[in-house]
DNA sequence: CAGTGGTCTAGACCACTGG
DNA sequence: CAGTGGTCTAGACCACTGG
């Protein structure tokens, strides 16, 4: 793999992704344009481009039409949880923005997952979730609307959690999730404010009180934004 | 977004996308080449390239220069512990290659999962995780050298954990594991059978037995061939 | 209104595979 | 040796932002 000199792109990539390293450029600070580059580095645009779609598709850098391309802030290293609670534990500020929230008949999926039957209904919301402001996941929630009566008529805009614990008397115990990398269709990039068709981490979670699954949820992150700390017991 | 049309390169990814989830192509049928796909849509090869790179980049399909562009298998749906107990739990066939195995002193790393004072040393190897055949990880495991002596004269083409039980009385107790999304540098890209800066998913685990960590490892997943399984418990 | 990234063209040459 | 994806060129026009 080293026998021939890695291509241009690639050399280019290394290049800032070296004085980035090394704090030349911090983060949010604004690199040199793509046309600045392809003559810096005496190649086409197009080359250019195609080093700085290195730097991105990593989480260095990410761009911001037409402004220009800016160094990212380092990654949020959070556990399964509150979001609130963990984004918090780190330091930051957290908020919850509702896109919208209704009561409906639950859809297969979410019957099954929260172990109710066929025609059932759920409380289903879906909201921005922030971090200093700028937006680190869309959660899609749902709860058995027999347990949470007159929950939409809360403010949604905090911790969903802190509702549960002190209106409906719900003490979340454990949770189980599913992670895996997705692609950002063109809606979910454009509310996560990321270029179309980069990478998203899915987490498909549940949440339980002992024994009872009280909350289904699909959470889409940024995967340039965060990390997950997990932990499990060997059978 | 729906404002504007979308653009060529976005409407070809998804009318070969709609034909891959339709059952024309399955997994492993050979794409069109990029050149026929220009053709077919009317675009330059540079356009029908990026369609097919979005794709790509969600791990829908798969480039195998210079034989073409392949319609990729769907992912294993994993727990964090044993490679090979996992792989056999989804119903195919596990193998490890080693790449290299030694004992050195522990990096400040590894010493610190590990719980060990300075220069003490460590059992350290590489292994190539296959599924069926394919690479799907690259293994780095760090144990004590006190805790398994020998152990690099084992067969380690096999799981591991089951030479720590039966060897060492060893009982793995349970894990801890932070998950994030890296791109991919040439050498694991080569090993693991991607393009250069592909996505991959970085597990840093310990194992525990008991209280005790006895194992400090970092696997590298081919993202487009897997998900995570997890749980957690609510403090 | 200068400058940005986003998209796109119509080519080119390369290493490499597999029949 | 035909055909593939990988890389690269030297342009073009676009919508949009922010001074």
């Amino acid at each position: 793999m080293e026998a021939s000199p890695a291509p241009a792109y690639l050399r280019i990539a290394a290049a800032l992704r070296d004085r980035i390293a090394e704090g030349e450029w911090g983060p949010g600070a604004l690199l040199p344009s793509e046309r600045e580059l392809s003559a810096a580095f005496g190649v086409s645009r197009m080359t250019a481009r195609q080093a700085v779609g290195v730097l991105e598709s990593e989480g260095t850098v990410y761009r911001r039409s037409p402004r220009g391309t800016f160094v990212a802030p380092p990654r949020l290293a959070m556990r399964i949880g509150s979001f609130s609670d963990e984004v918090v534990r780190l330091g930051h500020h957290p908020q919850a923005e509702v896109l919208w929230a209704e009561g409906q008949v639950a859809t297969p999926a979410a019957a099954q997952a929260l172990g109710l039957s066929e025609g059932e209904r759920v409380h289903a919301l879906q909201r921005l979730r922030r971090v200093d402001g700028a937006v680190v996941a869309i959660e899609t929630t749902y709860f058995p609307e027999r347990l949470t009566p007159g929950l939409l008529e809360q403010d949604l805009g905090g911790s969903l959690w802190s509702i549960l614990r002190d209106r409906y008397g719900v003490m979340p115990s454990h949770a189980t999730a599913s992670l895996e990398v997705v692609v950002l269709d063109d809606v979910a990039a454009k509310r996560l404010g990321v270029r179309n068709a980069a990478a998203g981490i899915l987490m498909t979670r549940r949440t339980f009180a002992g024994d009872r699954c009280f909350e289904f949820a699909r959470d889409l992150f940024r995967a340039d934004r965060v990390q997950f700390e997990v932990e499990a017991s060997i059978p």
